[in-house]
DNA sequence: CCAATATGACTCATATATAGATCACAAAAT
DNA sequence: ATTTTGTGATCTATATATGAGTCATATTGG
């Protein structure tokens, strides 16, 4: 009974942001959509099963498994995580030992990025 | 001076979702961000720049390089992609094989899964 | 076969992320 | 040294994702 913004919202609706993502990305997704959904039937776990140990609803799920990039990155990765998939091959020690070694190196490259001369499209 | 919702929204301001989030997610998050940032620095991109060619503001990327897992997966993978981190190590057409791959083992599954017995947390 | 339940595809209100701005400060370049 | 530009950290309005429903259909277990 508290809708004060409904007909504002519906004037609204047909503006979407229509972002462009690159191939690879949109893959990427949609194959790691489909790995959660691989291993959760793997598991016999139901949707409402995993969404609820995510602690995400249902309709969440259906679009992390389709690969919908507007997902929040945490959702995908707390079930990823939950149904065994290891994002970056790696444990959760060795995650801690490569984040240290990113440190190191970013520690050794400048600490602010200027155009010296007119570099463009380098390094490619 | 158009802020209709701001005192409501100042209202509610304290009243955050404060999900939980496992330490492996946190830390896979975090990595990227770190991945993302020595990535960005190697090729000599300020945050405008990468922003820019990402189609996302600065604000944005500055969140995605710490790591923050609110932020849109979409987004994050995009921002990976423009700097040459290939999230699960492989080129594009190996990751159409791939889902192909997981479409077919999906087909081998019960199309709905249901609790036959009494299976709380097998296969552990 | 049938009854129970999983899934797919919507809708809507609300919670929350994003863009864009501003500010202070840091650190390169000259 | 001085100027220019990158970075870090905020804030706000708006755009959009999420949770919670509903409905229809599919599919499994019994």
């Amino acid at each position: 009974m508290y809708r004060p913004f409904r007909e504002w919202n519906n004037l609204m609706t047909l503006r979407k942001k229509e972002r462009t993502y690159s191939r690879y990305c949109r893959d990427a997704a949609q194959l790691l959509g489909k790995l959660i959904q691989l291993a959760r039937k793997e598991r016999r776990f139901s949707e409402s099963d995993l969404a609820d140990r995510a602690g995400i609803s249902r309709s969440t799920l259906q679009r992390i498994e389709k690969g919908d990039l507007t997902c929040e990155m945490g959702l995908v990765f707390e079930v990823a995580t939950i149904v065994g998939i290891k994002l970056f091959e790696a444990d959760s020690r060795f995650l801690t030992m490569q984040i240290e070694r990113a440190d190191d190196k970013i520690a050794l490259l400048p600490k602010t990025i200027r155009k010296s001369d007119k570099n463009l499209d380098d390094d490619f």
